[in-house]
DNA sequence: ACCTGAACACCGTTCAAGT
DNA sequence: ACCTGAACACCGTTCAAGT
């Protein structure tokens, strides 16, 4: 869009102007050529600071990552572990791309390690030891990253209203008989793909769990 | 690719060349225009069965969950939820691009109905109310989503040693200072991105916690 | 180092037309 | 109903060239 001037550039502002693009027209709706267009250059210009469209996606990704607040001290473990959770939902819910990002690119860069360090240190001060504090990690990480994803992507789904309209026709296309469970249970089924009492129902089993195993 | 001469399309035929496609190529590769070449039509041909891209998918999901084993009768009600969420994992693991298919698109079609009623009343036999089965029928299907879409990712991820070169060298980047228990645990961090002890730890987390507030 | 311009090999989908 | 062919408005990336 505006015509920016020779060596303006810079790897910050191509990730600013990339999330810019990503939020405004959604994460299917993004690309280089996008981005190139808003800043005002050839789509080449961005090969400058980045490899490649994955390499700009890790940068956007770190980016957002820089937004997660810092653990809360002087809690208990297990508030420390639900507040860690329940902030990256929060973030994931504010910027919907970021789930993508992190579902589909490996962890890497000085902000996602700083999110990381957060909770495996309150993992390893709780006692857990080296290897159940990782798979503990990957648990609750997982755990957030797909209980998130399915909430943005059913609201989504829900804002579209011929998609709707589509979904309850196929729902009530399913013969009683058949799946009696389903059909007798869909109001519930609708109402718990999303929120934050369904999150935290999910997170709340999982540290159930978890402190029934530590020896504290 | 071969000929098919005239009349001899069907949705049938479509998905199974669609699904052929997508596992010979990958999630990303897939495109309509590859499905129509591989079946020797134009790109047009295939919406006289399908509406668009997405409807296609739904059948390819939906042609996949066929394959979900049915849940074990004859066993305590937390073993058979064990085995539906095992089963469920093999699946994607065999047929990675059914993980995306879940995650993007909300669920719908015959056989995914099935797999849901098995999940479902497995729960409410349990002893679990309508709303609390509905609550632990989403966490169990997004816990199994995003703890195997994890693992399917970072199988991929190694596969490519020029990939795994680059992400070494920015774990290796990041100060031991900084960052102590990243740097200290990322062995045990690469070793539970995967594989199904990493997956059952966190499945037997949920069950613990499940059994724990259940009266029976 | 930083950026352009043309080109390559692709996409999903619409539209009008043929059988 | 079933399928074609041309067209539209896009992609990411390579390559050679300019400053």
């Amino acid at each position: 869009m505006a015509r920016t001037p020779r060596n303006t550039l810079s790897s910050e502002l191509v990730v600013r102007t990339a999330l810019q693009v990503m939020e405004t027209k959604g994460a299917d709706g993004f690309s280089l050529r996008g981005v190139a267009a808003e800043l005002g250059v050839g789509p080449m210009a961005l090969y400058t600071y980045f490899r490649n469209k994955d390499d700009l996606y890790d940068a956007i990704r770190d980016h957002l990552m820089a937004l997660m607040p810092p653990p809360p001290a002087d809690l208990p473990w297990p508030e420390q572990v639900r507040a860690i959770c329940r902030d990256l939902r929060v973030l994931m819910l504010e910027h919907p791309c970021l789930a993508q990002l992190l579902a589909s690119r490996p962890l890497s860069g000085h902000e996602t390690a700083r999110v990381a360090e957060g909770l495996l240190s309150v993992l390893r001060s709780s006692g857990l030891d080296p290897e159940t504090a990782a798979r503990t990690h990957t648990t609750l990480f997982t755990f957030v990253l797909g209980a998130t994803t399915w909430e943005i992507q059913m609201t989504v789904e829900q804002s579209d209203p011929d998609a709707l309209r589509r979904l309850r026709a196929s729902m009530e296309s399913l013969s009683s008989r058949e799946f009696p469970t389903v059909v007798e249970l869909a109001p519930e089924l609708a109402r718990t793909s999303g929120g934050q009492q369904q999150f935290d129902y999910g997170l709340d089993l999982l540290l159930a769990g978890l402190t029934a195993r530590t020896p504290s």
